[in-house]
DNA sequence: AGCACGCCGACT
DNA sequence: GTCGGCGTGCTC
């Protein structure tokens, strides 16, 4: 009975797709840079529904790859070679199907670009090999040594024990037990696949506000919908966005589905897992470029099985084949780190409203300064805004100021302004912690001769050579090169003429030790020598308050919490203003409110003080008026002007190659070729704004297309049937996000 | 992405 | 005379 239902299943599915005779062929998608699919023979005795990830021959080499649907026919049957096996894993779920065919459209990479996102896990399609354990077997060996009775003693107390566990608690080596077993004294056995902890519903440790109470029931409401939206989480750092949206996973998990939330650094997350587990019992599960490759798989599978309903990840996490997602949450949802930038170029935060759409789940953005595209989106309906009003707890916002560096200057070779200095110290004497920020590692962002004026700059980038000079070294920060700080110059040979210009990180440290000497300072930048586990060190002393001052870059803005932070300085807030990029104020803004947003949380009344040339910036008035919204609303209008994102749409093509004649040419040969349309016009092309990177020199265009043009069709139209240069490349950047 | 085919410089 | 450099093109 069962298995004349199974026939007559096989034989409807089979109809599903097209004969050769009695030949079955389908269309499968490999995981790599191709044209298309390719056709395979299905052979009699297989199964492979849509979705099924199999293993084809490929030329001499075998490949896993995906059952896309019937066969194109675009090749003759008798070249199609045989699908080699079906692996026993569910078949890939048709809404991450219909999202990896969208999106390879929108972005305009080969759709087998795109599934090589998915199937970046290798052998995770294999039967899993169980975990094997040892238990006593009936006999025992004519000759019991003590190490050997030590192995029995310890299988009596637990019958399972794997193998490294055992060798230690019988402090035997592995010798002993493989000896044990090659006589069957001691029997291997499959261990029970153990399933992941699972996180417990409506453990609620802390009380929400009023503001918190209606978005989080909203939210939840949305993702108890089981169908798509798309939600704004809009609320100033220590405003509690987090408890909230814990609250819509809460009702995913309810509901028997999935939660995602996507973080645009997941290196520094130690503080939201732990939140996590406060509010839910159990860390939840990670993905992350830093994970081995047993531990992927084990998440791949258990992500499909729908064992795991809660994971925490970067951008990559999207491409989890989810069985059942019901929420996406992206958190820090104006955050640059969510653009992809190589190989496949893409924004995460897009593409998980966009996998979210297909998948009928909700999406939450989550920020305290959210992108113009976000805010124009919640402005103009399309999303839901929800927000929150104040912080929690203590003193609100911290107190911003602005000191006009051109009246009020630094000492001569120095970087920060008397101001700053006694407010630092009034902090320090007040037993609370100051950050100096600065965004710019290194010693000096550019190293000059003072002899004969030369400049030292990459070999391979158009970029200056900064000095680290902890390590004594230039490095380009573009390309990574490094070379060791000579001695003379490179140039005139001079010795000891070499000067620092502008400060970077280090050489603000040095200042902060000379004027603080008594004070305790530790360093947060991103190329900190020691990696991830001197970071977590200093993280961890900065919250035990062992430390009186914090020197730091970029990463301190991000979902950190420094409880003893009373004042943040910003020894230039200029940096990023007036350099052309389209997000330049944007960015600014952002960063800057981040940053200042760390000081005064507790106990603690906050203070932040920006030094800049231009105090009268829009940008700095804004922030210390305190104004997002108005802020938001006059670049709105400025973009608006200027059919700028998101008033209209971009694209940029990057044309490179080893060879400056060849981008050039190539450059020009497209420009004639540009096509014509009403609603879309071609910028360029021009040096991009790095023009030699990685010792490729770079052309680029900027297509502008108005939001409801068919951008993609025109740049298709536009490339087709190009023919280019040898070792020439080009890329496509569709809502490119720096212009730098 | 691999892997082979193919056509020009330095080696046993 | 071959070994091998990586440019070019194909894989159903």
């Amino acid at each position: 009975m069962a298995g004349q239902g199974a026939e007559s299943q096989r034989l409807a599915f089979r109809a599903r797709f097209s004969h050769c005779g009695a030949m079955t062929a389908v269309q499968v998608l490999l995981p790599m840079a191709l044209t298309g699919p390719y056709d395979y023979e299905l052979p009699e005795n297989m199964e492979a529904p849509v979705g099924a990830i199999v293993r084809v021959p490929l030329g001499k080499r075998q490949v896993d790859g995906v059952v896309w649907g019937p066969a194109l026919g675009d090749v003759a049957p008798e070249k199609l070679r045989p699908i080699l096996s079906c692996h026993p894993v569910a078949p890939l779920a048709p809404d991450l199907m219909a999202f990896m065919d969208w999106m390879a459209n929108y972005v305009m990479a080969p759709r087998g670009a795109v599934l090589n996102q998915v199937m970046r896990v290798p052998s995770a399609f294999e039967a899993p090999r169980p975990l094997m354990a040892w238990r006593a077997g009936a006999s025992r060996p004519a000759r019991m040594t003590e190490a050997r009775a030590r192995v029995f003693a310890v299988l009596a107390d637990t019958p399972l024990v794997p193998t490294a566990l055992l060798a230690e608690r019988a402090q035997v080596s592995a010798a002993v037990i493989t000896g044990l077993a090659r006589d069957g004294h001691i029997l291997a056995v499959p261990l029970p696949e153990e399933t992941p902890q699972q996180p417990q519903l409506h453990r609620h440790g802390i009380t929400l506000t009023e503001d918190q109470t209606r978005a989080a029931q909203a939210l939840a409401a949305a993702v108890s919908q089981k169908t798509f939206s798309t939600h704004l989480l809009d609320g100033v750092t220590g405003a509690g966005k987090t408890e909230v949206y814990f609250e819509a996973i809460d009702a995913a998990l309810m509901a028997g589905r999935q939660a995602l939330v996507l973080l645009p650094e997941i290196s520094l997350t130690n503080q939201f897992l732990e939140r996590f587990a406060a509010r839910f019992g159990v860390a939840p599960a990670v993905w992350h470029s830093g994970l081995t490759m047993g531990e992927r798989r084990r998440l791949w599978r258990d992500v499909s099985a729908g064992k795991i309903s809660v994971l925490v990840g970067a951008r990559s996490a999207l491409f989890l084949p989810w069985s059942a997602l019901g929420v996406i949450i992206v958190d820090e949802e104006h955050d640059a780190g969510f653009k992809q930038e190589d190989g496949l170029i893409y924004n995460a935060r897009d593409m998980a409203i966009v996998r979210a759409r297909f998948a009928q789940a909700a999406c939450i953005l989550a920020s305290a300064t959210p992108s113009l595209e976000t805010a124009v989106n919640a402005r103009e309906g399309r999303y839901q805004r929800h927000h929150l009003e104040a912080r929690i707890g203590a003193a609100g916002m911290p107190e911003m100021a602005v000191v006009d560096m051109r009246s009020t200057p630094p000492e001569k070779g120095r970087w920060l302004v008397p101001q700053m200095i006694d407010a630092i110290r009034d902090r320090l004497a007040n037993q609370e912690q100051a950050l100096v920020f600065l965004n710019r590692r290194g010693y000096a962002p550019l190293t000059i001769c003072r002899q004969c004026g030369h400049r030292y700059a990459c070999g391979q980038c158009d970029a200056w050579m900064v000095e680290h000079r902890f390590r004594r070294e230039l490095m380009c920060h573009h390309c990574g090169t490094v070379e060791p700080k000579p001695e003379q110059c490179v140039s005139c040979g001079a010795v000891g003429t070499l000067a620092a210009c502008g400060p970077g990180i280090e050489q603000v440290t040095e200042e902060v030790i000379e004027l603080f000497p008594q004070a305790r300072v530790a360093v947060l930048s991103s190329d900190l020598r020691g990696g991830a586990a001197v970071m977590r060190r200093t993280l961890a002393q900065i919250t035990a308050g062992e430390v009186d001052i914090i020197v730091g870059t970029q990463i301190v803005a991000k979902g950190h919490h420094f409880p003893h932070l009373g004042f943040v300085g910003v020894v230039d807030a200029d940096l990023g203003l007036g350099n052309g990029d389209l997000r330049a104020s944007e960015r600014t803004y952002q960063l800057l409110s981040q940053v200042a947003g760390r000081a005064g949380r507790e106990a603690i009344k906050g203070a932040a003080m920006l030094q800049s040339y231009m105090p009268d910036h829009p940008v700095l008035q804004a922030l210390i008026a305190g104004d997002r919204d108005q802020f938001l609303a006059r670049e709105a209008t400025a973009r608006e002007a200027a059919r700028m994102p998101p008033f209209g749409r971009l694209a940029a093509l990057i044309l490179s190659s080893p060879r400056q004649e060849d981008v050039v040419a190539l450059s020009h040969n497209l420009a004639r070729r540009i096509p014509r349309a009403a609603d879309i016009d071609v910028l360029g092309p021009a040096p991009a704004p790095i023009a030699r990177l990685r010792n490729r020199f770079r052309y680029r265009f900027l297509v502008r297309a108005q939001r409801s043009a068919p951008m993609q069709a025109f740049i298709r139209q536009w490339l087709s049937g190009l023919k280019m240069p040898n070792g020439a490349r080009l890329s496509i950047d569709i809502d490119p996000y720096n212009f730098l």
